[in-house]
DNA sequence: GACTGGTGAGTTTTT
DNA sequence: CTCACCAGTC
């Protein structure tokens, strides 16, 4: 038997050699997924079968990765590196590059993300005229969405019954004309957005056969993770694409079905073995990550759904400890709890930071838990929420990079236009922009024509200036890379000098943002470099020619994945941090402790999800996939208030905790119930009842608790504020003007305040005469600037 | 055209 | 609590 074949079981063996035909792995949680998927592809290409012809596809770039680099580890990166394995919106984007004209788009398409999506939409809504208060860019975006997820174009829009009844009922009728206008806008603006990385992928196959047969032929083996995630597109993508071979493996687990809003639906995996004559289907329903306490109370859980696939999870894992539910008075001690259990966990079990990870079913609720583990100096990273690539200053710089490399990039361009200011403001602006939308030609091109439609004077110089500059900006992009634009886009914009001149803190912070994105950037450039070049049908040649290796460093190609990345991309595994994340986010990952976060009513499950019982379900699923995100010990946790919207509300604790086995379950920290006695001695209360006897322990490390109730909004101060000098750690870098804390200190009026857990740091010379709150990583070197306050915040 | 202070609306979940 | 937007002022 080959060697890495050994150690799997029955059932594992059989789904990951069964390489001929189609197959459904039915895999429960923790039952080795991964595993089989890695083995099955060093099994196929053990068997002969070339690595261009394997298609992996997922739904994360982790899980893309993660697979990558075990069948890296397993057969060697050389074997490894011509697969072809990505997010279904990855994979197509690269595909597209190359296929993108016979579709009428640029093959160097920007790709939008929601938030140019709504930018785009909001444009038209005001240009139709409508109500912008009742077309909301969510609202719109999220149906139209929707549609295309389901394959609905906008003319098939507007003869659908039902969606047309939708939105006759919401008073929403324009969305059907609004559709069309940003499509064809999108259009016009050589983009795509997500949707459309799907959507015309299925074009192209739908409606060009040899491109069909081509890939037909390249793709002879695919492979599709989280098939239970699927929507129409993908699963019309993937019919497509395995009809000629129908070597199609799915691997999907019904129960962790938790992407509807996505336009997944669960129909696909139930639905599969009628898709093809012959499906093999194999079930793995041993568990081999949790222990059967967490395990029975997961099974329990999930059998209040109707309509699964039957299946028998089970383990020969220790029992393991009860599941502790914990009830706290606020987020805050909610947050404080869970920190000081780590601290607790981690002396008395040699775990490392790394064993744990904080799950909640809202980004807002990260806040309570990042705050009480920096203040018990543990180190942690957040995953998700606001990412890197979403901040202003990051967008506004790889907007001038997107229109260099498509100036009918009007989202880009409207960013930028007067960014950094230069004199061309909204008037000009909108002159033009109405100038291209009757001409019917790009807001760029109207730029290049600004004489024609009366502007002159000033206005003209600088717009013809803008444009001098960004042609030199194009100029570059034959012979250079995509690190090497960039640099000079940072050195000929004002843009980098402006954002070093901002002494605030919020400058300095955006300064150093620009400066990382430029160190991402290079960093691309040189693994690009060493990668093997592949051209964009995916075929080895054999001497990297240079064209085709300038072209793999291009600020296209870098362009093309930029928007698809997300900070959980960012490799680091090794660091040792605490991982605070929504379960979404948390699919497809184990940790040996987790803690779950806000099981209350209207939280977990949403308020928006508690209206018909699929979308219940669905919730239920949820809590499903947390719970058996755990190998150990799972905590479970709920508050009685909490803030929201800065007012305190409460809500009651989750129904799913009635539904979980009393036998597994460990209540002693929850309480009995909610009254007065428990506020007044909260604390007292909570220390008391860590495990057994560790409460003087607990008490010696961190001092004796509270008598009063306290404050959720702290007003405990640091004694000693951190120094300046301390917060903003910079690494100069070639080319440009070093910032460095003396221009805090020396030039401006820096002072101290004591409040909440940040230092307040009034500064004379900031914009807006603002006060930011600087908080401190103990983990790294890096400063967090969390929010803003006005003035006022002085006085209280 | 640029800048400021005041106002109201927003929190599911992700590529 | 925060942020985007708008109207009014320079």
């Amino acid at each position: 038997m080959q060697d890495y074949l050994i150690g799997l079981n029955e059932k594992q063996y059989i789904a990951a050699t069964h390489i001929n035909g189609p197959l459904m792995i039915v895999a429960g949680a923790g039952s080795g997924k991964t595993k089989v998927l890695t083995t099955r592809i060093a099994h196929l290409m053990a068997n002969g079968v070339d690595a261009f012809n394997i298609l992996a596809l997922t739904f994360t770039n982790k899980a893309a990765a993660e697979m990558r680099e075990r069948i890296e580890k397993m057969l060697g990166g050389n074997e490894a590196r011509n697969l072809y394995i990505g997010t279904f919106h990855s994979v197509f984007a690269r595909i597209l590059r190359a296929e993108a004209p016979r579709l009428g788009y640029p093959s160097n398409f920007s790709i939008y993300d929601s938030d140019d999506s709504k930018s785009v939409i909001k444009t038209i809504v005001k240009e139709m005229d409508l109500d912008e208060k009742h077309y909301k860019p969510n609202v719109v975006l999220s149906r139209i969405s929707q549609a295309k997820n389901a394959l609905i174009g906008p003319l098939e829009y507007a003869e659908d019954y039902y969606l047309q009844q939708e939105d006759i009922r919401a008073n929403r009728t324009a969305i059907t004309n609004i559709y069309k206008a940003y499509t064809a806008r999108c259009f016009k603006n050589g983009a795509m957005d997500f949707d459309d990385l799907l959507l015309k992928m299925y074009e192209l196959l739908h409606t060009f056969p040899e491109v069909l047969l081509k890939f037909q032929h390249k793709f002879r083996y695919v492979l599709i993770d989280e098939y239970q995630d699927t929507n129409p597109v993908q699963y019309q993508i993937t019919k497509l694409l395995a009809a000629a071979h129908e070597n199609i493996c799915v691997v999907g687990d019904d129960a962790q079905s938790i992407y509807s809003f996505r336009g997944a639906t669960i129909e696909n995996i139930l639905l599969f073995k009628k898709d093809y004559d012959d499906v093999k289907i194999v079930k793995l329903e041993q568990n081999y990550r949790s222990t059967k306490s967490i395990l029975n109370v997961a099974n329990t859980i999930i059998q209040n759904n109707k309509n699964q696939i039957p299946k028998d999870l089970w383990t020969d894992n220790a029992d393991g400890e009860k599941i502790n539910l914990v009830r706290t008075l606020t987020d805050n001690d909610e947050g404080k709890y869970v920190a000081t259990t780590i601290q607790e966990q981690k002396l008395r079990n040699h775990f490392y930071n790394k064993d744990f990870a904080i799950l909640y079913r809202t980004n807002a609720q990260s806040r309570a838990f990042e705050e009480n583990l920096r203040r018990a100096g543990i180190a942690y990273k957040i995953y998700g929420g606001l990412s890197f690539y979403q901040r202003k200053e990051i967008k506004d710089f790889v907007a001038y990079l997107r229109v260099i490399s498509n100036t009918r990039d009007e989202e880009a361009l409207k960013r930028i236009i007067n960014y950094p200011i230069r004199g061309i403001g909204k008037t000009t602006t909108e002159k033009l922009l109405t100038a291209s939308n009757e001409g019917g030609f790009t807001f760029w091109e109207s730029l290049t024509r600004a004489q024609e439609f009366g502007l002159k004077g000033h206005t003209l110089e600088v717009i013809q200036n803008f444009i001098t500059m960004m042609r030199y900006f194009q100029s570059l992009l034959k012979e250079n890379n995509a690190y090497e634009v960039a640099m000079q886009v940072g050195k000929h914009t004002n843009l980098v000098k402006e954002l070093f001149s901002d002494k605030s803190t919020e400058g300095l912070a955006r300064y150093e943002n620009i400066q990382e994105l430029l160190n991402s950037i290079k960093e691309w450039v040189d693994q690009q470099e060493n990668l093997a070049q592949i051209d964009e049908d995916g075929t080895l040649l054999e001497n990297t020619d240079t064209e085709t290796a300038k072209n793999a460093m291009s600020l296209g190609t870098y362009l093309q994945q930029i928007t698809l990345l997300t900070d959980a991309d960012k490799n680091e595994e090794d660091s040792d941090v605490v991982k605070l994340m929504t379960i979404h986010a948390a699919k497809g990952l184990e940790f040996p402790i987790i803690f779950v976060g806000g099981l209350e009513e209207s939280i977990f499950p949403s308020g928006m999800s508690i209206n018909t019982r699929e979308e219940l379900e669905e919730e239920r699923r949820l809590f499903y996939v947390a719970i058996t995100r755990a190998k150990q010990k799972l905590w479970l946790t709920y508050a009685n208030t909490r803030y929201r919207f800065g007012n305190l509300v409460q809500n009651d604790p989750s129904r799913f905790i009635e539904e979980m086995p009393e036998s597994f379950i460990n209540r002693s920290s929850a309480g009995n119930s909610f009254n007065a006695n428990n506020y007044s001695n909260g604390f007292q209360q909570r220390n008391s009842n860590f495990g057994n006897n560790t409460s003087e322990a607990i008490e010696r490390k961190y001092g004796p608790p509270p008598t009063k109730k306290v404050n959720t909004r702290p007003s405990a101060l640091p004694s000693q504020p951190p120094s300046i000098a301390k917060v903003i750690e910079h690494t100069p870098q070639p080319d440009f003007t070093p910032s460095d804390t003396s221009n805090l200190v020396e030039g401006d009026k820096v002072e101290h305040l004591k409040f909440g857990f940040g230092t307040v740091i009034k500064m004379e010379g900031a914009a807006h005469n603002r006060i930011a709150t600087v908080h401190f990583n103990l983990n790294g070197e890096k400063k967090i600037m969390l929010n803003y306050a006005k003035l006022r915040i002085l006085e209280s």
